[in-house]
DNA sequence: TACGATACGGAGGCTACCTCCGCTTTTTCA
DNA sequence: TGAAAAAGCGGAGGTAGCCTCCGTATCGTA
């Protein structure tokens, strides 16, 4: 039998010695508000300047971009595995499930090239993002199963699947809010029994 | 009224002078190769490499690595746009659909980060991109209305939102044949009536 | 306060992008 | 045919981003 998955608090290490938290501290800020600026292809330097750090700060603390885009998206992300919780106590089976991928893809477009980078990483090994997924597995798999417990969604379908369809909603550049709900709502008429 | 697109002839300007057709052709033919071995972000530098040609002749020719890529799949896209036509007669009307996005994801994902790069210019503005889009939506459409005629496909939907949708599918970097047509069978689901 | 541990920062090596322009090849036409 | 004009060639070099390395500075602790 398989184990079932724990959540596993998402966290990134804040290091110890006080300047080195504060830079931490200054580069998450600095790489927040320039991904928000100017997208996550924003140079590392540039973050660095902006945070008033040097370049090798920031490598050594954030070894890749990766690295930072966790740092500064941690808590969203933990948020929208949270959110099925919510969404399962308020909401009859398939609604649930409507509305965390609803919420997911609103999610994905307000943050632009997060999307891509994140669902990309769905398919790789970090240790965050396997903790990620571990987490977005969970609150999904409870949100499917009721649905299919229900007879609403057809029960060979699996969450993974889903969930990389409507990550593939949110890759395209030029996305907006409106035609992206459109086209989930294609992907949720798929998912009906 | 509007006026029904008419297909576009796709094909780039080979150049006038000899010297300058045989570089244009070693460049292209180096690409392919290039882009089919290590992915289209080959750097342009080792491509003019491989052609034996100087990087200024390279870009000369090929502005950016898009008008690169337009050259390399020129004749793909193109014969993704005509296939539409053949199931058309073949098949009935929802199948001939089925099949031509079937063949879509099955060609993009044969050709990896192609997908991206093309499904992201499904959005932008270059002349090779709309006279492709024009025929991609004039093969779309026909098979697209037939099935709506024929009440097998919801009469409410857009052919660029059910595009949209197939060409995220294969914007997975590790997305491979079977699982990139299990979401194209969701999509497929979601279409009918 | 003194000293080991930890962290800083930016110079510099590397690679890729792209432009510019002196030189070469091809084409044209008298 | 041969010389001028047109078209094309190629690579040096400027710019920028990635990342590493290591001499110097700061912090925490005893």
């Amino acid at each position: 039998m398989t184990s079932t998955p724990t959540p596993i608090p998402l966290q990134t290490a804040r290091p110890a010695r006080a300047d080195a938290r504060r830079n931490y501290d200054l580069l998450v800020a600095a790489a927040r508000e320039a991904f928000a600026e100017h997208g996550t292809d924003t140079s590392l330097e540039e973050i660095a300047r902006r945070a008033g750090v040097g370049i090798g700060t920031l490598y050594r603390r954030f070894p890749n971009r990766t690295a930072l885009l966790e740092a500064v998206y941690v808590d969203e992300i933990q948020s929208v595995c949270d959110r099925a919780y919510g969404f399962a106590e308020k909401l009859g089976p398939f609604d649930a499930l409507a509305a965390w991928l609803r919420s997911f893809v609103g999610y994905s477009i307000s943050k632009k090239s997060l999307a891509g980078e994140l669902t990309v990483a769905l398919g790789k090994n970090s240790e965050f993002f396997t903790a990620c997924k571990v987490n977005v597995r969970e609150a999904g798999e409870l949100l499917l199963d009721a649905a299919k417990a229900d007879g609403s969604v057809r029960p060979e379908l699996e969450l993974m699947d889903i969930l990389r369809l409507v990550g593939g909603i949110t890759m395209g550049r030029e996305m907006d809010a409106d035609q992206a709900n459109r086209l989930l709502d294609i992907v949720l008429a798929g998912l009906k029994a």
